[in-house]
RNA sequence: UGGGCGGUCGCCAAGCGGUAAGGCCCCGGACUUUGGAUCCGGUAUCGAAGGUUCGAAUCCUUCCCGCCCAGCCA
């Protein structure tokens, strides 16, 4: 199976394992976020890869939770990763783990660190720690505690748990080379004393391990083969490396990608959370976030991600995505699935001069062109309609294919209509309703409605048309590098100040008032719409626009502004 | 300037000595009662310079550019 996929380096890695039946032919991954922050897009790559790769080989991936820094941590993250993934479309099965799970194991395995002479309680303050660590091009110099012996060393690290001793007074130190080049292997710590109540042990804990001397462990507790993680941990592997040698526990091997970046996007945690305090943005779950949850309320659907993750390939070069290839992955799979319905979002009046006032046709419209089990449904047509605003052009510019006086374009599903009068706000001439004339030979489905006119409009029966709120975003930065700033600017400074517009007049098929919350629309030329999950009702509906649809008019307009 | 890792089309990304996949974007065109969808077609000699070889994006050398590392964060 795995050779009909697009090759990888990681699957090719894989792949050699199995053929020299390393670690039995067995793949086992594991997804392991801190429990600190919310799951962006960028984790969802994180995410597919493990959890895919896994599938993929017929293996399994855990989900752990490296939960080593208890300040930072807390329970309600770890539920909302969980329900990311699972939203995801990935099962962990029991495999819940928490490196704090394996704290007396870890305990233990620096004691037995201690005992072999490579590792020793260091009185050094933190700051004096970073002078003696040296710089990039000098090396550091020994510790004056380096040289304790194993008995004093047992002694004082066992009281370090006992808390014997004040929050950062001492530590637990790897004793490996201080010369080393690389800065990781200079006697790195690996329990700190920390008093924090942590989200799972509560206050059994008074040292904790830190991420360098859990993590490793904690795949090899695991039994994990392949540790799949981002390229700045690729100066951390010889100390990983370093601590399971020296405990000869199971060794997984460590594979470094290169993270996710998107255009026209902001994808660290640090900056989310600067957005959402802020107040830039509603929440975490706000549609122009590039969380999960943001996403998943925006409309994306879990399918379209993974796919988006799929294509967008594995490797080890940094890179920015540009984000319509999201948006391609997300229209490709909407296009498939979102039932077709009407909406006009800048409602325009229309009078059909010749059809019979009090009249209602039922017409028939189809649900869906890409799939005719979608079937159809009924859409009410009368003398009074609105069409969209932006389709009428008293002065069409050349390319406009539209309405425009003495024009024709057929109304979808309907009639062809010719425009026959404007009807203007005398103050200030801005069009406020149409007068047309409607053929009645041309209704579609009959003998002659083949008559060709360049447009067909969307539209919706004044009387009959519900009132909804819809919301209408776009991307969240101006630049597709949000950096890209003038001198002494800052990102925020890209902020796209029309990210989010809310149209609250807008009129959509009564059809819709059946729209349940979590569903999804294609409003036909428009783009496609997601119930609103949290603001909808019922009584007010409320449509959040997940992505537009292509537009090439927009696109030759743009041009033509240019020129 | 120490160490690690990268540099293939505008953006992703295959390729692993035999003569540059694919996707996105873009540009044409066909079709179309969504200017949607769909369908055709178009666009690179591989950071640079040397070298090895019948033959190199793939091997060697040198150089250039980018990213990461000096948390008791992960």
């Amino acid at each position: 199976m795995p050779d009909a996929l697009p090759s990888n380096f990681i699957r090719n890695i894989i792949t050699e394992d199995i053929n020299v039946n390393k670690n039995d032919g067995r793949v086992h991954t594991r997804f392991p976020p801190e429990p600190n922050g919310y799951l962006h897009i960028g984790h969802a790559k994180a995410i597919c890869l493990n959890f895919g790769l896994a599938a993929e080989y017929g293996g399994l991936c855990n989900l752990r939770f490296d939960d080593t820094n208890p300040s930072k941590e807390e329970v309600e993250y770890v539920d909302c990763i969980k329900a990311d993934v699972r939203w995801l479309g990935f099962d962990w099965g029991d495999r819940e783990y928490y490196a704090s799970d394996y704290f007396e194991q870890l305990y233990q395995y620096a004691v037995q660190l201690i005992k072999a002479g490579m590792a020793y309680v260091c009185d050094l303050s933190a700051d004096e720690i970073r002078e003696y660590r040296g710089t990039l091009t000098e090396p550091g110099k020994d510790s004056p505690y380096r040289a304790r012996s194993v008995e004093e060393n047992l002694d004082l690290f066992e009281r370090m748990r006992a808390g014997e001793f004040p929050d950062g007074s001492r530590t637990l130190r790897a004793k490996i080379d201080m010369a080393s080049p690389n800065l990781n292997m200079r006697d790195p710590v690996m329990y700190r004393i920390l008093r924090a109540t942590h989200h799972r042990t509560g206050d059994r804990w008074c040292i904790y391990p830190t991420y360098d001397f859990a993590h490793g462990q904690s795949d090899s507790i695991e039994g994990i083969t392949h540790s799949i993680c981002t390229l700045e941990f690729e100066d951390h592997r010889p100390l990983y490396d370093w601590f399971l040698d020296a405990l000869k526990i199971h060794h997984p091997q460590q594979i470094e990608f290169a993270r996710l970046n998107l255009t026209y996007a902001v994808l660290s945690k640090r900056r989310l959370l600067d957005l959402v305090e802020r107040g830039h943005v509603t929440g975490w779950d706000d549609p122009r976030m590039p969380t999960l949850a943001g996403i998943r309320r925006r409309g994306y659907t879990p399918e379209s991600i993974r796919t988006f993750c799929e294509r967008i390939g594995v490797a080890k070069r940094n890179s920015t995505v540009d984000i319509a290839m999201l948006e391609h992955c997300l229209r490709e799979d909407l296009n498939k699935r979102a039932p077709r319905v009407m909406a006009v979002l800048r409602p325009l009046r229309v009078v059909i001069d010749n059809y019979p006032d009090g009249k209602v046709e039922e017409l028939e419209a189809v649900n869906s062109p890409e799939d005719p089990s979608m079937g159809t449904r009924k859409v009410p047509f009368s003398r009074a309609l609105y069409i969209e605003t932006e389709d009428f052009r008293e002065d069409p510019p050349k390319g406009f294919f539209r309405l425009s006086p003495g024009r024709e374009v057929r109304l979808r599903y309907g009639y062809i209509i010719k425009c026959v009068d404007v009807v203007k706000d005398l103050k200030s001439g801005e069009v406020t309703e149409l007068h047309c004339t409607y053929d009645p030979a041309t209704k579609s489905g009959s003998a002659q409605s083949g008559r060709k006119v360049k447009a067909t409009l969307h539209w919706v029966s004044a009387a009959h048309a519900i009132e909804a709120e819809v919301r209408l975003y776009d991307h969240l930065f101006l630049k597709p590098n949000p950096d890209d700033v003038e001198g002494g600017a800052d990102w925020r400074s890209n902020l796209n100040p029309n990210s989010l517009v809310r149209l609250t007049s807008c009129r959509v098929e009564p059809s819709l008032a059946a729209a349940a919350p979590g569903s999804r629309y294609q409003f036909e030329r428009l783009g496609y719409f997601f119930v609103d999950p949290v603001d909808s009702s019922s009584a007010a509906p409320v449509f959040n626009r997940t992505v537009t649809l292509r537009d090439t008019w927009a696109k030759v307009e743009k041009a033509q502004r240019k020129r």
